[in-house]
DNA sequence: GGGTAAAGTCTACACCGTAGACAGGCGGTG
DNA sequence: CACCGCCTGTCTACGGTGTAGACTTTACCC
């Protein structure tokens, strides 16, 4: 237990390396937010001086870029599951709940990618892409289909994801005290519903309407599918 | 047209009032990308001091809360329609083509909720949610499952523009080159699908894959309704 | 041991958000 | 008219940011 701690002056021995360095970076951003994940802040949590970061990453937002893919990296795709159905449903929950553990990096995985073009952005984050369409094209869907299937479902799973963390906080005591506190704030005669729906809104069971939607978007996906192979047999 | 323009010293007469402020920040950020939605930068542009603009946003972050109101106030819903899908469709395409419009504007849309309870929202970012709550309810739905119809509407169409905007690139040739060119940066042996695609990844009707998805998830939706009111009948 | 490439440091610059004290002009009231 | 008070806008200043460029130190190979 002689390792280098973050302030300790003790021991700042050990090399640097890309991983180190990453992994730092999604304690901090976990912990503190992504506002806390500056190169002065990272370069002390490490012992380090600041500028010693950027032979590790070219710039801060290539350590945001970072950051993502070793989140992403801990997705595991299975391309050749046969069922692809519950394979999508299986990856589905998956990434919910890495975005649940790691709800400040959401914001990256959702916001980086719309300045990148696709062909630019980290390996790490386009190999479940990669990894889904090999699924859908063993499960039968021709590779372009695939593309579309694709679309509809990593859009939704986002827009789970999103929707599910607007309404999160931690603490569920505080939740409901600030949620009505927030819904009392509200003008009466202009949101009646929204007023009416707080208990609704308090208890909200994430994974559930995950699933309920995904059940909704596979089998309309499945009709699809059938349909172009029938389309295909004629 | 004596009026002041943005760097002409002759005429700062205008008193300031926050649609002006919110209305030339909403045109940087068009323009110039959100990094460029500075304080000063923006204090520039209306010929001010940027230490005034306190007087109409209490800090920066409330300042983009503001200019995402603005844009999403330019999203018309009707709650009193009586074909709730049709509506559903159109607020759909509406909301598209403002992302479309705005495409630097999307990140705030997506991400300033997740670090604000909903009741602190701003209220022009609340009224759709409000509407479509009421279109639903008219159309038959109870509360409580209006709430998660419009759940699962929402995160679709936000994951559905969040996915077009990634692939978006303003000059369409420009897209094509860049694309193979980005494509060609892959690794063959681990990401042949993804390669494969590119004339597929590069024409994209995104108004298509809308309407699409839609229709699967309506009618997914539709038959979840009639469900329950015939359990409610039974 | 000597040389070399990499790792880490230092200094400096331009820019950022914003606190707090202040000035100018406008309105309403006498 | 003079006066007052408030609102708008300005000024100065502080502590923080990312990062360029030159430097020193370290680790390793011959």
């Amino acid at each position: 237990m002689t390792s280098a701690k973050s302030s300790g002056p003790g021991a700042p021995k050990v090399r640097l390396s890309r991983d180190i360095v990453l992994e730092k970076a999604l304690q901090l951003v976990d912990s503190e937010g992504l506002d806390a994940l500056t190169m002065r802040r990272l370069g002390q949590q490490l012992g380090r001086d600041p500028m010693s970061l950027y032979r590790y990453a070219e710039n801060r937002a290539a350590l945001l870029d970072g950051v993502s893919e070793l989140v992403l990296n801990q997705l595991k795709v299975h391309p050749e599951d046969p069922d692809w159905k519950a394979q999508l449903r299986e990856i589905a929950h998956d990434l919910r709940t890495l975005a649940l553990r790691h709800p400040n990096v959401v914001p990256l995985l959702v916001t980086r990618p719309l300045s990148t073009p696709l062909g630019l952005r980290p390996l790490g984050t386009l190999r479940p892409l990669e990894q889904i369409l090999s699924l859908l094209v063993a499960a039968g869907f021709e590779p372009a289909d695939a593309l579309h299937v694709y679309r509809a479902y990593y859009g939704f799973l986002y827009g789970h994801i999103l929707n599910e963390l607007q309404e999160y906080v931690v603490d569920p005591e505080e939740n409901e005290a600030l949620l009505r506190l927030g819904l009392h704030r509200l003008p009466a005669r202009e949101f009646p519903r929204l007023r009416a729906l707080g208990p609704a809104l308090s208890d909200y069971d994430g994974a559930a309407e995950l699933d309920q939607g995904l059940t909704i978007l596979l089998s309309g996906l499945e009709a699809q599918l059938s349909r172009q192979v029938a389309r295909r047999g004629a």
